[in-house]
DNA sequence: CTACACCAGATTGTATCCAATGTCACGAAA
DNA sequence: TTTCGTGACATTGGATACAATCTGGTGTAG
């Protein structure tokens, strides 16, 4: 999804963001984890000013937590935030798919039916995680938006190393119903109705955190103090 | 709200940030307007390098764009871009009140019931744009969320300078019906009927948002490549 | 044994300097 | 007159160096 480490933007700055942002969504960092400023220097080339530059930027992304004149922290949930989280998102990725779904394609609801379909034999729990945001993003993809998609990208971002941790434990027990919805959203977006996709979306982002809820050891315990 | 462009925070990039946001908000800068390094420096003090790391955090924020090597504008917004917006807050404010409205004390009721009564008052535009961000706000306070209110304190500052405009162009004129749900939703409030308070909040943003849309020539003509 | 003060090392924050890049005005050619 | 190239200037991007601050361990007093 991502081009490796070389420059592939102006500046450094934004590379670095990038690179760090597809690390912590690859799970190479988990939540709480200290940042090193020079680590990543070192990392990704240049000295600390660009890094520091990334740092601001994931902070807004709500990746990382920076506290002055202390450090930076891969940023980590407690349930009810990430909870917060998922409710938002309940409300939210409705509206774009409808949005969306209005210029979708017969490529398109193509390739939705085959990731539905590959989803369904994906040996790990990586290439579950990345055919499922695939999938997910693919309907979101066909309307272009202002703020909207990077939103609704920001809160899977932000949730990404639970969602890796939920699926991580409970194995591939209870994917049946996961893959059911996503086939009747498929269906939903065939035969072009909106009202039922959105529907059909709300309902599977709720189920998802509910039984999210049923698993507090994969949270953070404590509210962090901000 | 804010204190002057003294220390406030440990660190410099914040409370630039802070400061040229709220320049931004009060209208000081307006969308389009290039925003040069060297003057913010000279205005709060320090050197390019934390002006540089609150740009970042302010393109995040979605106030700033920012273009490698060239520089950095106040963003604007195309009236499509608003819209959307708008019509992302309609889904989010009312799932925050609902949020919040289950903590509300009697005192927080009481300042509300004022809050909307002073507006019907307000003898100029940045009054009553003030007041009514203090009233919405007051209605979202009670419950402290991670990602939700800040979400929607972001949508609030994106759109603020076109709310500024649309405000000072029409006038007093019309501002009844406006009252009239501000009032409405207090009411709804006070009975503890959460399901009619968010479906009047909700008509409310979407009501702002469709005569926002009768004046196309408050907004950023063309769409900006990005 | 615990609590606290303090110091060394680690890390972050910022200023200055220089390099890289883009902008814009000017001038020459079509 | 318009278009295109060119070069000086303005502005941004980044590296190094240094100052400020925090952390964690050690030692001391209670």
């Amino acid at each position: 999804m991502s081009a490796p480490d070389t420059l592939r933007d102006g500046n450094a700055s934004t590379r670095i963001a990038d690179g760090l942002r597809e690390a912590i969504l690859r799970g190479e960092y988990l939540p709480g984890d200290r940042i090193i400023q020079e680590d990543l220097s070192a990392r990704y080339g240049g000295s600390r000013i660009p890094v520091r530059e990334a740092l601001r930027q994931l902070e807004s992304d709500g990746l990382v937590r920076l506290v002055a004149n202390t450090g930076a922290w891969v940023a980590s949930l407690s349930m009810a935030e990430c909870s917060e989280v998922y409710q938002t998102r309940e409300r939210l990725e409705p509206l774009l798919l409808r949005f969306s779904a209005e210029h979708l394609t017969t490529e398109t609801l193509a390739t939705l039916d085959r990731l539905a379909h590959q989803m369904e034999d994906a040996p790990g729990v990586e290439e579950f995680l990345e055919l499922d945001r695939r999938f997910h993003f693919a309907t979101y993809d066909s309307f272009h938006t202002h703020t909207l998609g990077p939103l609704v990208t920001r809160l899977w971002n932000t949730t990404q190393p639970y969602r890796r941790a939920y699926t991580t434990l409970v194995g591939s027990r209870n994917r049946r119903i996961f893959h059911d919805e996503h086939h009747m959203l498929v269906t939903a977006l065939y035969d072009g109705d909106l009202e039922l996709a959105e529907q059909i979306l709300a309902l599977h982002i709720r189920r998802t955190r509910l039984h999210l809820e049923r698993h507090p050891e994969l949270f953070d315990p404590t509210t962090p103090p901000h």
